[in-house]
Order: C-alpha cells, then sequence, then structure tokens
RNA sequence: GCCCGAGUGGCGGAAUAGGUAUACGCGCAACACUUAAAAUGUUGUCCGCUCUGCGGAUGUGGGUUCGAUUCCCACCUCGGGCACCA
C-alpha cells in the first residue's frame, strides 16, 4: 500500500464534500440539535493554533449528531465591527470595511482548511447592513417597550483627542495615544434595562447545564444582596441651619440620611456615617457644612478620579468630616459623626452607609485612619452583645429584629448596572434615532431601516466620530413632522451585535424579519454553546437578556437561549505564555495542517488534554497523533471477512466508549481510546470488513479525511460523512471472566482471574489458595472479607 | 483582598456514586531491519533498597474508612476572573 499522502486526500475530500454539499443544515423534520459557536471577530493577524479548538470540538459533536439521525445546524459568522479596525483605518486611511472583508476571506478559508461542517449557506456578517438592520430593529423594539433609554453618563474622555475612550484605551490613566490625562466627562448615553431582569438573570440559570463556576461568576456580577435601609435623624443642632420643610418635600426623609446595610443587626457598632461624593444631600446641606470649601474640594477631585485612580488607592482611604453634621444612631440614640469617602459609591444602594468598624474590613481600615470609635456587637459565634435589649440574639434573629425596631425596611439591592450600549464610534451600527427641534427624540421608523452608516467620511487621528461629521447622514427630515431634523450619531456597542446573532442563524437570508416564527421555534434555543472562558459574564449576560427581553415583547417563547454550554481551555504556546504576535510565539495552523494534514490537527488539538483545561502547544507531540493516522492507514491492509471474539469485543468497547465520550466532550479519551483499539488490530494482523467499516465510522468525526479515503476503498456505498453511526452490542462487550485484584489489608499481592458470576465465598476460596496470599494470611485471623464484584477483593486480618 | 479552578512520572495527561495509581501519547534507552541514516517494529522506562523480593509515592500535614488521586479539615504553590457593592 501507498504511503498515506495527506495533501491530496484531504484536498479531494474537500472539493467532493462541497461539490455535494454534505453539510447542509438538516430540514428532513428529525429531532433537532442546534451546535453553536461563539462566533469570532476576524482580526487582521488571522488564526493561530489556539483559536479553532472550540470548532473542532463542536464540529465532532455535530457530526456525531448527524450520524445519530439529528437535523444539526451548525453555522459560523463574523462578528465584524469593532474598535481595532476603526483604529487601524485611523492610521492607515483605509477603510475599516475593506480591512474586515480581507480579514474574513482569509479567516474562512484557514477554517475551511479544517474541514469543518458548517453550513456555509448560512453566514452572516454583524458590519453588513442586511445584518444590523435587524440590530437596529431589536433596538427600537427595546426602545418602544421602555428598555432602552437616555441618560448623563461618565466616559473616560481625552481633552487633547476630543474623544471618548475604551477602557482599553486607557493606560495608566492616560490616553493610548497620545498620553494625555484622561478624565471623566459626562455625556447623554443609551442604556439598555438589564436591570429589570436581575432576578430572572440569577433565578434562571438554576436550570442551565452550564459549569457552575460561570453561573457563579454570573450571580456574583449582578451581586443580589438583601439588607435594609435604615434612617439616621440630623441632630438638632445640625437641622437649625436648614429650613428642611423648603427643601426636602419627602415628609418621611426630611432631616435624615437613609443607608443601606446588609448587617442591619450591627446596628448598635454603627459609629460614623458615610456619604458618596456624589450624594445630591452634600448639596442640600451646604449652609450646615461648617467647612463645606474642604468639603467641595474632596468631592470635586473624588468625582472626577478615573477607576485607576480609585483602585490605586488600594488601603489608604481617604475623606473629609462633615463639620457641623451630626446624625443620631437609631438604635442608641448616640449623636455620630458623617464623613464623605470616596470608597462609597454613589450609585450603590443608597450611596450612603452606615460605618461599622468592627465588622467591615473597609470601615475599619478609615476608622483608624481617623481615629475613630470601634465597637464589637456580635462575637465569634454569631450572637449579639453591646447591643442593648438584643444581646444574646442571634445576628439572623437581630437582623429582623433591629430593622423593625428603627423602622428600618428590607431591601433588596444589585450589584447590576445597566448596560451602557451608545458608543461614539463609526465602525458600529447605528443607533436608529432621530431628534428633531420640534418633536424631540423620535425613532426612525422600522420601514427605513437599516440606517446605513455613511461612506462620506474621513479618518482622522483626532476629533469625534467621523460619523459626525457626515453631511449625507444628517441632513433628514424629521419622521413625524417633516422639519429638519438630525440623526443619532452614536453606534451601538458590538455586544448588541453579538446578543442576538444566534437567532439570525436559524433564518439568515430573511429579509422581512429579523427571524421567522416558525425558523425560531424549529432550533431555539441553542442546544449546545462552546466558547471561550472570557465571555463569562459580559456576552452570555446580555445574550441572555436579550432573549428575555424579546420574550416579554412576545418575539420568542422561550427565556433562555443556551441550554448547556461548555468552556474551551486556552492553548498556551511552547514557552508557556500567551500566544501573541508581540512574543514571536504563534503558530500558525496553515503550517501545521501543511505539514501533518487536517486529521492530524484536529486529533491534536482534541488529544492534547481535557477540552476545557489550558495547555501548552508542543509540535513535537503531533507526531503522534500522525503515527495513528498512518497507522490506521496500515490495518486496512489487513482487512479478512474472519472476526473472533476479543476483536469483537474490542471494537464494540470502542464504540460505546468513543459515542459516550463526544457527548461529555471527552475527546482526549476518545482517541486514547481509539489508539487502544488500533493498537489491538495492527498487533494481530487481521481485522473483519465489519469492524474496520466500524472503526473507521467511529472515527470519522475525529479524522473525517481519512475515514472518507479508506471508506471509499473498502466500504464505497455513499459516504461516510453521511452513514449513520454503527451500534455495538452489549453481549460482544461482556466478557466471562476478569482479573480482580486481591488484597491483604488493603495491600494488593495477588491478582486473580474468576467469573463474573462467582459467589464472594469461591472467590474467597480460590483467593486462599494463592501461594503469595497464603503467605500474608498464615498465623493470622481473618477478620473480614470485602469483596467488590470484578474489581477487588479484600482479606482483613489480625 | 475576594471569587473560581488546578497541583499525579523527564513532559501532555488517564483513573473520582472510594475499589489493581500512572491508560494513551511524547521523550529516552536497547534490540531488529539497513552499508548507514530516516521510517517502522519489538522490549523496557515512577522512585528507592540489602532486587525471584520488599518499601515508598498522586503539592504538604492531619482525619474518616477494610480500602482515599477521589470525601472532610488546615496549609502551600500555580493559573484565571473581579476590583472598595456597605
Amino acid at each position: 500500500m501507498s504511503e498515506y499522502n495527506h495533501k491530496e486526500i484531504e484536498s479531494k475530500w474537500q472539493k467532493k464534500w462541497s461539490e455535494k454539499k454534505v453539510y447542509e443544515t438538516g430540514i428532513e423534520g428529525k429531532e433537532k440539535c442546534y451546535v453553536l459557536d461563539m462566533f469570532p471577530y476576524p482580526s487582521g493577524s488571522g488564526l493561530h493554533v489556539g483559536h479553532p479548538k472550540g470548532y473542532i470540538a463542536t464540529d465532532i459533536y455535530s457530526r456525531y449528531k448527524r450520524a445519530n439521525g439529528y437535523d444539526v445546524l451548525h453555522p459560523m459568522g463574523w462578528d465584524a465591527f469593532g474598535l481595532p479596525a476603526e483604529n487601524y483605518a485611523i492610521k492607515t486611511q483605509i477603510h475599516p470595511q475593506e480591512t474586515t472583508e480581507k480579514a474574513i476571506v482569509n479567516f474562512k478559508e484557514q477554517i475551511k482548511g479544517l474541514s469543518l461542517s458548517y453550513d456555509w449557506d448560512r453566514e452572516i456578517n454583524t458590519s453588513s447592513p442586511e445584518y444590523y438592520r435587524w440590530t437596529q430593529w431589536i433596538f427600537l423594539q427595546l426602545y418602544k417597550n421602555g428598555l432602552a433609554y437616555k441618560k448623563n453618563a461618565k466616559v473616560n474622555w481625552c481633552e487633547s483627542c476630543k474623544t471618548v475612550l475604551a477602557n482599553e484605551q486607557v493606560v495608566n490613566g492616560g490616553c493610548d495615544r497620545c498620553g494625555n490625562v484622561v478624565i471623566q466627562k459626562e455625556l447623554p448615553q443609551w442604556f439598555f434595562k438589564i436591570t429589570d431582569f436581575s432576578d430572572e438573570l440569577i433565578d434562571d440559570l438554576d436550570a442551565l447545564d452550564w459549569p457552575e463556576s460561570t453561573k457563579i461568576s454570573q450571580k456574583n456580577w449582578i451581586g443580589r444582596s438583601s439588607g435594609a435601609e435604615i434612617e439616621f435623624q440630623l441632630a438638632a443642632s445640625t437641622r437649625t441651619n436648614v429650613d428642611w420643610t423648603q427643601t426636602n418635600t419627602d415628609k418621611n426623609s426630611v432631616g435624615s440620611i437613609k443607608v443601606f446595610t446588609t448587617r442591619p443587626d450591627t446596628l448598635f457598632g454603627a459609629t460614623y456615617v458615610v456619604l458618596a461624593p456624589e450624594h445630591p444631600l452634600l448639596e442640600e446641606l451646604k449652609d450646615s457644612i461648617e467647612n463645606f470649601v474642604y468639603v467641595e474640594k474632596y468631592t470635586k477631585k473624588a468625582i472626577n478620579k478615573t477607576d485607576l485612580e480609585r483602585i490605586s488607592e488600594g488601603k489608604n482611604k481617604t475623606g473629609i468630616i462633615l463639620e457641623g453634621v451630626i446624625v443620631i444612631n437609631p438604635a442608641n440614640g448616640k449623636e455620630i459623626p458623617v464623613f464623605v469617602a470616596d470608597y462609597v459609591l454613589g450609585g450603590y444602594g443608597t450611596g450612603a452607609i452606615m460605618a461599622v468598624p468592627a465588622h467591615d474590613e473597609r470601615d475599619n481600615e478609615f476608622a483608624k485612619k481617623y481615629d475613630l470609635e470601634i465597637i464589637e456587637v456580635v462575637d465569634e459565634v454569631g450572637v449579639l452583645k453591646n447591643s442593648g435589649e438584643f444581646d444574646g440574639l442571634s445576628f439572623e434573629e437581630a437582623k429582623i429584629k433591629i430593622t423593625e425596631k428603627v423602622g428600618g425596611s428590607i431591601k433588596t439591592t444589585y450589584r447590576l448596572r445597566d448596560w451602557l450600549v451608545s458608543r461614539q464610534r463609526y465602525w458600529g451600527a447605528p443607533i436608529p434615532i432621530i431628534f428633531c427641534d420640534k418633536c424631540g427624540e423620535v425613532s426612525v421608523p422600522e420601514a427605513d431601516l437599516p440606517v446605513v452608516l455613511p461612506t462620506d467620511v474621513d479618518f482622522m487621528p483626532t476629533g469625534e466620530s467621523p460619523i459626525e461629521k457626515s453631511e449625507s447622514f444628517h441632513n433628514i427630515k424629521c419622521p413625524s413632522c417633516g422639519g429638519s431634523a438630525r440623526r443619532e450619531s452614536d453606534t451601538l456597542d458590538t455586544f448588541v451585535c453579538s446578543s442576538w446573532y444566534y437567532l439570525r442563524f436559524t433564518d439568515p437570508n430573511n429579509f422581512k424579519e429579523f427571524a421567522s416564527k416558525p425558523s425560531i421555534k424549529r432550533w431555539m434555543p441553542v442546544d449546545v454553546y462552546v466558547g471561550g472562558a472570557e465571555h463569562t459574564v459580559l456576552h452570555l449576560l446580555y445574550a441572555r437578556f436579550i432573549t428575555k427581553a424579546l420574550q416579554k415583547i412576545g418575539h420568542v417563547d422561550f427565556k433562555e437561549p443556551f441550554l448547556s454550554l461548555r468552556h474551551q481551555g486556552l492553548i498556551i504556546a511552547e514557552d508557556g505564555r500567551k500566544m501573541s504576535k508581540s512574543f514571536g510565539n504563534v503558530v500558525n495552523p496553515d503550517d501545521v495542517i501543511d505539514t501533518y494534514g487536517a486529521d492530524s490537527m484536529r486529533l491534536y488539538e482534541m488529544f492534547m488534554g481535557p477540552f476545557n483545561d489550558s495547555i501548552s502547544w508542543n509540535t513535537k507531540n503531533i507526531l503522534g497523533v500522525r503515527r495513528f493516522v498512518e497507522k490506521v492507514w496500515r490495518i486496512s491492509e489487513f482487512i479478512t471477512d474472519k472476526s473472533n471474539q476479543e476483536e469483537d469485543r474490542i471494537i464494540h468497547t470502542t464504540v460505546k466508549k468513543v459515542g459516550d465520550d463526544i457527548q461529555d466532550f471527552k475527546f482526549n479519551t476518545a482517541i486514547s481510546a481509539l489508539m487502544v483499539c488500533a493498537k489491538h488490530l495492527e498487533e494481530q494482523k487481521s481485522v473483519s470488513k465489519e469492524n474496520f467499516k466500524m472503526f473507521i465510522q467511529i472515527l470519522a468525526p475525529f479524522a473525517p479525511h481519512l475515514s472518507e479515503e479508506l471508506w471509499s476503498i473498502y466500504i464505497g456505498e455513499g459516504l461516510i460523512v453521511k452513514s449513520r453511526w454503527p451500534k455495538y452490542d452489549e453481549n460482544k462487550i461482556k466478557s466471562e471472566n476478569i482479573n480482580i485484584a486481591v488484597q491483604i489489608n488493603g495491600k494488593v499481592r495477588a491478582v486473580l482471574e474468576v467469573g463474573l458470576s462467582e459467589s464472594e465465598e469461591d472467590v474467597v476460596g480460590k483467593a486462599l489458595k494463592i501461594n503469595s496470599i497464603q503467605k500474608y494470611a498464615e498465623g493470622f485471623n481473618i477478620k473480614k472479607t470485602i469483596y467488590i464484584k470484578g474489581k477487588v477483593l479484600n482479606i482483613v486480618v489480625m
């Protein structure tokens, strides 16, 4: 037999499969299976060997499902809007569309080299007007249903570039282009009301087949915590300076500071109150604060701080006392001071806390620095002390009773904030809103969608988004009154584009709807979703939110988009670092395919180790799987029409094992089982045609080219990619006799062959006849014996 | 700092409803084939010792058990994520 020529064989079958459209989405009306990869951002630098790991896994899974009679939807597309292409355009004046298209062509070619079984007729591109038309439509649905709104928000702003910066463009507090200091600037921004769904986003996680760590991360991100809101009245001495009936219309909050706490049980230990620098009460109390000049100086500085500056302060908490302002601890009537400090956040809870330095680390650090009173009110076992009538209560009980006593209310708060979706960028989907002098904010009529990105733009290294200066874009009439109007020039966060693409894949060429109801019903939800763990919170949370929002509005009738989720582990470079151009340690899949073949590349990435572990690439190790490929090639020379019991047993065992392992994403052990089987067949230098057929069928999802070639030579009926998964025979797997370990006091002293049906008595009897066992048992009493059928016999002696 | 995950041969790793630790692959060594090399095949390859045998070993130290890589407690190291959320 000739040597295995991967280049010839692989290109031959890639052509045939493509001609016969073997990967077309199943439409036969069988049970469906939607297998989805997180679609990539087509970056200019192309794929490295780490990218396709997840794609290979979903491909194997899809092939397995097709062979098992499912209609499979397995699509691929491009998350094509984004910052890198725009930055590149600013540098080179090459339009992002051009670079993006080029990158897509390159990515696609690289992906096709691996024979991933995508249905390319369903390819989508988020930067095409046919797609973003529906991204805009979804924005409008949310807008019309009160789930999208505009408000001011702080953004990173570079004074010198006159532009908004993404967090990743802020390096050490400076602009990554010009190095100038980045400030926080208030600008009107669009938000999605994800916080409306906080509870559902937490509670619906329970029913999902997702990694537990991912669920926990999402829960922590949403950060639901229950506690109490408690009011601290201002002391009379403070009150005299302000006419509260004038400044405050809410009777209940006249002259008080409302705080949120998760630990109302520690109220007796609250020795001061802290306001966030943004707290509105500071302005209202202006005349009562004796050192207001200094306070104002502090708050102005604090508000202008970037996140990075706040973080870098670490344990060195800053703050300033409000002189002349005193509040009363409602639990014990004590008068306590009030501070403003930037470790308290304006956007969380009520923007004010009661500080309990004995039981909160941050309060403790602050109290020590400013020499404030520290009172312990809960002991190590959670029982109250120094708390008057509540002494001796458990902290759980005290939470409720103390809140009740001081007239507080039980309250739940969330860490999650609304999703800021507007970007002051060019390369994104325009927000379909029009501003009219007369009518104000008007949504673009659905019939006028898409709002197409203007092309008469310049990419200048400075200034605002190029979209702002486009005449053609902004020169429009108000759809409501017909008067002159101007378009919203912000574009949407790319996470918006990627938060609904799984719906589009069900019906990608629909010009009338984002996807037809029957298509959505047919395919959704996604059965298996695979992608990197870096999307644990943002993308996965946003996609879940959009699904829930669309369900609420009535466009879909399910509440979760992804039933099961798997993360692929990173492929680390051979030098132990991340693969990156700047380290010069990138391995290009094209080179690997050229040298070893696509089948070997696929096998290697799956054989490296557990799918979700991070593992170092090692080119040497590819030899192992390449040798395996050649071994299978050689085994085909031994095909006979005779089989034997042992051969049948190992083939059927392997069929079972490989199927089970694919189902569980345990590809490494599946390949190991295939290797063990191949080794056996080669050693006995014979394999029946029937068994060989089964073997290449279960090998096919991993090494489709090799299997198809062997199939065409030796089996010849149709294509292996269209064949049905072989059925194993449980009777052929079972064997009568089995080796068990015989232990004395838990140490293995002998191996014994026994029948599976033999009784414990018989097995013990046989074991005691073995020389090496007698040696250990002699002179001792047998205390007891433990026999685990087919595995181990332990004889306990004294 | 908090949260999550992981520590098994020279290396990637296998085995967890507790039951023969080191499957499979890489590497290494010897042998066969060869003028030679490559390729391929065969055999060996956790460590130690007083070596037909015995003892030890799954990050460290304890515990539960007839039996622990697997369960429990404490600690150490590495990787990932998040940043003061009251």
